[in-house]
DNA sequence: CATCGTTACGACCGCCGTAAATATG
DNA sequence: CATATTTACGGCGGTCGTAACGATG
């Protein structure tokens, strides 16, 4: 910050002596001089009595010293904080994460990050894609945490993980035996058709697993016998559990989530079974340090999950 | 205090749009564009998004916002000090007075001075004539409270009152015998020669007292019998109470001692029995209103004290 | 008389305003 | 297309340095 005018006077009343004030600053002897002069002029009082050859602070400079101290002091105290902005050590961080994803994926990624970059300021905002990526693009937030399919290319993305798309069947369900299980996969195996005609339980319209679902539906051409919206994703796998119907969820929420009884995972024979998650920011020359550490934690913490690894 | 870059920013964040901003700051829309573009360049770093023609802050932005306004708020601050200098409302007085008047003149004089003038910095310093009067040359005080008499003429002055140097005579002495009252005055008279051959008690050499005392025995050759040295002035005008000798003593001083038994005071009858009492001071312009306010305070008290109004 | 402060003068750079071009919504 | 921002350019003033002058101790 420009502070001149307090840099000249701290430094004269510091030196009491025109000469070594000058040297210390950098100027020319008369330079100081005349700016002194006129700007006491300009403040309509004397700020040093000269005193011979001394220069001695009047009231009125005890008082301008005191003020202008502080703000060099402050402008310091500034400086620094910019030097760090500048290397990268500190900034901001607004991240946007739909609710249900980061109720799994962001707790310890937190927890790690905030103790690797203490001066890094991290708010969180929660919401469906569509609210999030508005924000993004209004500049509200500086990354989002999204599945990469329906997000808009304007946008810089990094993949971090894929998660499976899978079908929830209670224990007992008629649709277990038609399942069909193969080496190296995790998880058995449906055809799409098997859907039609079952009960299914679903997120509201606005969350976007329910439009995923509703595209692979078109496609497939699948009509379920009834669809129930719940807005709880809890609730939905708990009366999965109870043996109420079938749902379609992500691979990762199933992993925190305890069941009262047995539910059994499936995937479906179809491409769209994996999604893509990615982080999304606006283009920059540069990221930041830490922002590239954030997408590393959460490529790890996604990858960890998937694995099993709680 | 010059904070331009400071104002600009702020008043900039604060509005978040150029043209409203730069209104406000009585100059032209691009003059300010193109001040904060230099300004960021020179930091190294954006402080503002412009997000399409809104201007929002970064973090630096923040950060130099911050620590802006507390130096604006510490400017205004020094503005609305320096207006109470500007307007003799606040001030240094470093006022010098001999210890021996100091003790009777400025103890009422001070509270009065302190609670009508409570921004005013008021320091006092005591010693002999000599010394006030090189700190009063060094600017290291303001004013001085010194007899008129034997002052240096380079300084401004301003008479407060006077006072009489009396022949303090123990009762029972024989010289109470040779005064000579008459109408009209205040103090019998005595003539110098009558201090011949008298046991006298005096200050100190370096007390201006003594040194008039010497001034006016050398002119009307006076020889006391002896003369006792001793250093207070309370001491020597108890043990002249005590019949122990005569002393010459300033009357104000008589006027706030107690004496155990009864002391008489005589003028002497030559032009030096009264002394003028002045404020003495570097010449200015103006005076600050307070420091006439100080001297009228010493006058009135003065001439108080010299009626015997304690 | 050596050192320090002030005055005089010319040069440069930053800031400003007007006008024109460009971007935004 | 109206409004806002950026770019371009010429002018002014503040700040600087060198040199000469004046004051101080």
């Amino acid at each position: 910050m420009e502070l001149k005018e307090q840099r000249y006077v701290c430094t004269l009343a510091e030196c009491g002596n025109l000469t070594r004030a000058a040297d210390r600053l950098y100027i020319s002897q008369p330079a100081l001089s005349i700016y002194i002069s006129n700007l006491e002029k300009h403040l309509g009082m004397p700020l040093f009595d000269r005193q011979g050859k001394k220069f001695e602070l009047t009231k009125a400079g005890e008082r301008y010293v005191h003020y202008a101290r502080k703000m060099l002091e402050e402008s310091n105290q500034f400086d620094e904080e910019l030097s760090m902005l500048l290397s990268d050590e500190s900034g901001r961080l607004r991240l946007g994460i739909s609710l249900l994803r980061g109720a799994w994926l962001l707790p310890r990624v937190f927890k790690t990050f905030c103790s690797k970059w203490p001066h890094v300021e991290l708010t969180l905002r929660q919401g469906n894609i569509m609210f999030l990526d508005d924000l993004l693009k209004n500049h509200e937030l500086d990354m989002i945490i999204v599945n990469g399919e329906n997000l808009d290319k304007s946008m810089d993305r990094r993949e971090l993980f894929q998660e499976e798309f899978l079908v929830a069947v209670p224990q007992g369900h008629p649709l277990n035996s038609q399942a069909i299980f193969r080496e190296g996969q995790p998880y058995g195996i449906l055809s799409p058709e098997a859907l039609d005609g079952q009960v299914l339980l679903s997120t509201t319209q606005e969350q976007s697993s329910r439009e995923l679902q509703e595209k692979i539906f078109r496609k497939y051409k699948i009509r379920p016998q009834h669809i129930y919206t719940i807005r709880s994703i809890e609730l939905i796998l708990q009366m999965v559990a109870e043996g109420f119907g079938i749902t379609l969820v992500r691979e990762a929420f199933t992993r925190i989530f305890r069941y009262s009884k047995a539910v059994n995972l499936y995937q479906l024979d179809i491409p769209e079974h994996k999604r893509t998650v990615v982080a999304a920011f606006h283009h920059r020359e540069k990221l930041p340090r830490y922002m590239e550490d954030m997408m590393d934690l959460l490529r790890k913490r996604g990858l960890e999950i998937m694995a099993g690894r709680l």
